[in-house]
RNA sequence: GUGGCUAUGGUGUAACGGUUAACACUGGAGCUUGUGGAGCUCUCGAUCAGGGUUCGAUUCCCUGUAGUCACCCCA
């Protein structure tokens, strides 16, 4: 609209949607280090070739951010972590440790025409595990995610886990005979079971598979969710119809359900891929994770109350009594930031109410002021603001008391 | 990429095609001099952009831009 206005499908995050997402993000770093995962990084740009090894012709082209830089590179911006990771693995394959746990919460752009929940960057935890073969990664994987609701908030009714099977899939597609050139398509079909009519649905499958099919809960499902019944995580189910639309997944696939029913719908998800890694370039790592975005958990907090209150870092606003005691509250302010409390100091302001309204605004959770009185006599006087309680004490026991009121 | 709907101060709303675009909140200034989160007074601030119709457009039409919804797509 205006030079004011952010770039068409971004955002701006103000201090109080900047605490949000450090809320979310935090969620996602415990439950991630809970089950030792480490966090890894890497830059947003990168050679568009990358994801032209693997991506379709088509993604690159139309969906990304992709240019050419001063030195006739072309440049793209990452439109998600995976193919980085891959290569990150790929090449220092021969050093790193298995099984290899790694997460990175960071932003990506795609080109795609914005609209609720779909922006042109966002910001997603990704999570893998790589080098292990057996279901107990895949089970792992889906105990992470289940944990990352859990640190979000959220109860076991609020979500449902939905457990299908790309190889068991496959496994099906091969006892029907059915040539692999048209695998590709069956799962991006079956992927879009339910958003289209039936006979739709059916008349594509009839084409692609000579006839429709069912696929049941193969032992690889059963085993992956029995295992996770032992860490108590029973709101999990099989369905066929959990295929993810992308030909990379190899075994276990899983979406994470909003249980609301004004809000039905996949949030997350994520499975088995063991072929990606061998394709940047060394041999073959398998490997299981998911992503999960951070629009989609600001809306499932909100949907489901979970949004706490979230003050700045600020702890005190120290104001002086008047303006001539400002640098004594410089003064004790500094005292009290080498004992870790976080200070912001009035200024500007000459009278007591002007400071207790900016206080407020600020959000800031407690107030003092700072004048002749306190001098003498070594005290503060902490406001709480939520309840307007005071407290008298020394100036030494003002740190302790205001983490533990908090 | 396709189609629908929408666009007024920082925010939320109002204004039949017709004087100076109204109201509330927010912001700023002032009164009240150590806890005044209030009250009162004053005040800054907007018709998304560009065309067209009309004596006259915030209002009607077109294009663009942006938001939003449904498709497409969703790594």
């Amino acid at each position: 609209m205006s030079v004011i206005d952010p770039y068409k499908g971004v955002r701006d995050f103000y201090p109080e949607d900047e605490r949000i997402q450090k809320h979310i993000f935090g969620a996602m770093r415990r439950a991630s280090e809970s089950f030792g995962y480490e966090e890894y990084n890497a830059s947003v740009l990168e050679s568009t070739e990358l994801y032209t090894a693997k991506s379709s012709e088509e993604i690159v082209n139309e969906q990304t951010y992709t240019f050419t830089d001063r030195g006739d590179r072309s440049v793209t911006l990452r439109p998600e972590m995976t193919p980085t990771v891959a290569r990150m693995v790929a090449s220092r394959k021969r050093e790193l440790g298995f099984p290899l746990r790694w997460y990175s919460i960071q932003n990506f752009f795609r080109y795609e025409r914005p609209q609720r929940g779909r922006l042109r960057e966002f910001w997603q935890l990704n999570a893998d595990l790589f080098g292990v073969t057996g279901l107990e990664a895949d089970a792992e994987v889906i105990a992470l995610a289940y944990r990352v609701m859990m640190e979000l908030g959220a109860s076991e009714d609020d979500f449902l886990i939905k457990i299908g099977s790309r190889s068991a899939l496959n496994a099906e597609l091969v006892r029907r005979n059915i040539p692999t050139g048209n695998h590709k398509k069956i799962a991006s079909l079956m992927d879009r079971k339910g958003k289209i009519p039936e006979d739709e649905y059916e008349d594509e499958m009839n084409a692609l598979a000579g006839g429709t099919f069912e696929i049941h809960e193969s032992p690889d499902i059963t085993e992956t969710r029995r295992r996770l019944a032992l860490l108590g995580i029973t709101n999990t189910v099989f369905n066929p119809e959990i295929i993810r639309g992308f030909d990379y997944y190899t075994g276990i696939v899983f979406e994470v359900f909003d249980t609301n029913p004004e809000n039905k719908r996949s949030m997350f998800g994520g499975g088995r891929y063991d072929n990606l890694v061998g394709q940047y370039g060394s041999e073959e790592v398998p490997a299981v994770g998911f992503a999960m975005g951070d629009v989609i958990a600001r809306d499932f907090l909100e949907t489901h109350n979970l949004m706490p209150t979230l003050n700045p870092a600020t702890h005190l606003y120290l104001a002086p009594a008047s303006g001539s005691d400002s640098e004594n509250v410089a003064l004790v302010a500094d005292t009290l930031r080498k004992s870790d409390v976080n200070v912001a100091v009035g200024m500007k302001h000459e009278k007591i109410g002007d400071h207790i309204k900016v206080a407020l605004k600020l959000n800031i959770p407690h107030f003092a002021v700072y004048g002749e009185k306190e001098k003498e006599s070594g005290t503060l006087t902490i406001k709480t603001l939520a309840t307007s309680s005071e407290q008298t004490l020394p100036l030494s026991d003002v740190p302790a008391f205001l983490f533990t009121v908090h």
